[in-house]
Formats: structure tokens, C-alpha cells, sequence
DNA sequence: AAGTTATGCATGCAATTGCATTCAATTGCG
DNA sequence: CGCAATTGAATGCAATTGCATGCATAACTT
């Protein structure tokens, strides 16, 4: 039960300081990075809609809402899959990479401040691999 | 990074499965709970909305909304504080009081298969001091 | 090939959340 | 004391989320 709680208010906590700290750099919140980067990751810099919500944990029409969004801001663009027609493919815009990278240098501090400052290594080895557990 | 992508990935999906079993038995949300619980365990029974506040890590106005829920649905109530005109002080009802306990088995069965199961208690201990550096 | 089921996406509507602001009670200070 | 600053709570309004459902395409069955 500690582990639990602890796990639900740690991340609480922490989201909200890396949310706030996107906010005061004048950036959009965590979940449009999450987006971008995994379809900028992705092979071929395309990802299905579908695979985007499997990766993120959201649910379908939050991606298909979120994904609205970020198409109204020209970041990504929705095209249809000849293969299967049912299937959105998304790419990332070249203003999607920009904001992107522009993002990353803010998430990444307030991680290290948050997290990486707090532990070594080994712990957050640990953390990570006890975590993949769940 | 691992670690972090692991916390909030790991929460976010234990938080849905807490959450969708809740739903399935015809019950309010985690948060509902939270709540009932702070009360109740304090002492006297009896516990300011600011302390929700700070425990549950909700939002100052969400917590109002969500105290304004479980009052209109008779699991709370709202008095003054003498001392301190500007408290609101929270006493749970015994409705309040058995809906807490009706959805502890519930709550409690979801921990145990998703993380209790998975984890050796060592390793669940390991996992709550991890977490409490954070 | 036609009918059934499954999958991926979108959307109307209700509920919740975030934001900015307001209000009231209390505290601190000259 | 008298007044500015602080604290706890509430609220109007916009944005987001959850839910149920609809729609189109594909896969399976016989």
C-alpha cells in the first residue's frame, strides 16, 4: 500500500511541476510533446493514430481530440492509410519538430531537477526496473 | 528517463485499472475515496478542505467542487470553524463512512493484483523508498 | 457473395477541470 | 486602531475529458 501511494502521489507531483514548468516557458502541456515525440520517433516519422494511443495510455478519443488540436496548429498532419482505409497515419510538420525541440530542453530540466538530481543511477535503474514490473 | 517514462506510464495504467474495477462495481471514483479516507482517519474525524487539499495534491478548486459532490450526495459536511471563520471543516456522515468501506475491498483486491501480486514485499518496500526521495 | 463481427476514428452531450477572479475572514504592521 | 497583505473558499466561463454512440472499412464465416 505505501509503494502505491507513493507511486500516485510521486508522479502527481512531479507531472505537475514539469506541467507548470512548460506553462511558465509559455509551452503546451506534456501530452503534445508525448504526441510529437513519438511520432517524430517513429519509423518513417509516420505512427498510426491507434499506435499513438498505446503508447501514450490515452484514451481513443482524447488522441483523436488531442491529435485536432495539433493538426489545427499545422504540427502534425493526418493522412489516410492506403492500406487500410480505416487507419489515420500521422506525420509530423517541420513547425512539429521545431516545437518539438523547443520543448525538450524545459521537460528535460525539470526532470533532472525533479527526479535525476534525487537519485544515482543505480537507483534510478532500480526505480525503472522495478516499475517495468507493473 | 527510463524511470521517469516508467512512473508515469505504470500510474497512469494501475490508475485506469483502479479505476475501471471501481466503475464495474458501481462505484464513485478513486478520488471519492481519497477523500472519505482523509476524513475519517483524522483525528476526531474531522479534517480542514485546505488539508484535503494538500494530501490529495488536487487543485484548490477542484477540491471545492468535489467536497460540493460528496455534500450534495450526503457523504460530507461542510461546517465553519469557529477558530478561524475562513475553514471549512469536513465530518464524514455514516452513509460517508460506509461507502469508504464498501469500496475498500474493491480498491484493495486492484492493488493487490496489479502491484501486491507482482512485487515481493521486499520489493514493494524498496519501490516506497524510492519513491519517498522524490 | 452476403451477412456478421471487429477495428479505427469521429462526435454530441454531460461532467469535470483549469483559469482568473472575487469574496470574506484573518494577520501583520505602522 | 486602521489598512494593506495573506489565506481559505467559491464561482463564471472556457477548455478538456468521459461516455455512448455512430460511421466507415476490413476481416471472418458459411
Amino acid at each position: 500500500m505505501a509503494a502505491w501511494v507513493g507511486l500516485v502521489r510521486t508522479e502527481r507531483t512531479l507531472l505537475d511541476k514539469v506541467e507548470a514548468r512548460l506553462k511558465r516557458g509559455g509551452l503546451p502541456p506534456l501530452a503534445w510533446y508525448q504526441v510529437l515525440n513519438e511520432v517524430e520517433a517513429a519509423p518513417d516519422s509516420r505512427l498510426r493514430q491507434a499506435d499513438v494511443q498505446e503508447r501514450t495510455r490515452l484514451a481513443q478519443y482524447n488522441v483523436c481530440r488531442l491529435v485536432d488540436r495539433l493538426q489545427r496548429d499545422g504540427l502534425i498532419e493526418r493522412r489516410q492509410c492506403r492500406l487500410d482505409g480505416r487507419n489515420n497515419v500521422l506525420c509530423i510538420t517541420s513547425k512539429g519538430r521545431a516545437l518539438r525541440r523547443s520543448m525538450w530542453p524545459i521537460y528535460a530540466a525539470a526532470i533532472e531537477q525533479h527526479l535525476g538530481s534525487r537519485l544515482t543511477r543505480a537507483e534510478a535503474e532500480q526505480l525503472a526496473a522495478l516499475l517495468a514490473k507493473l
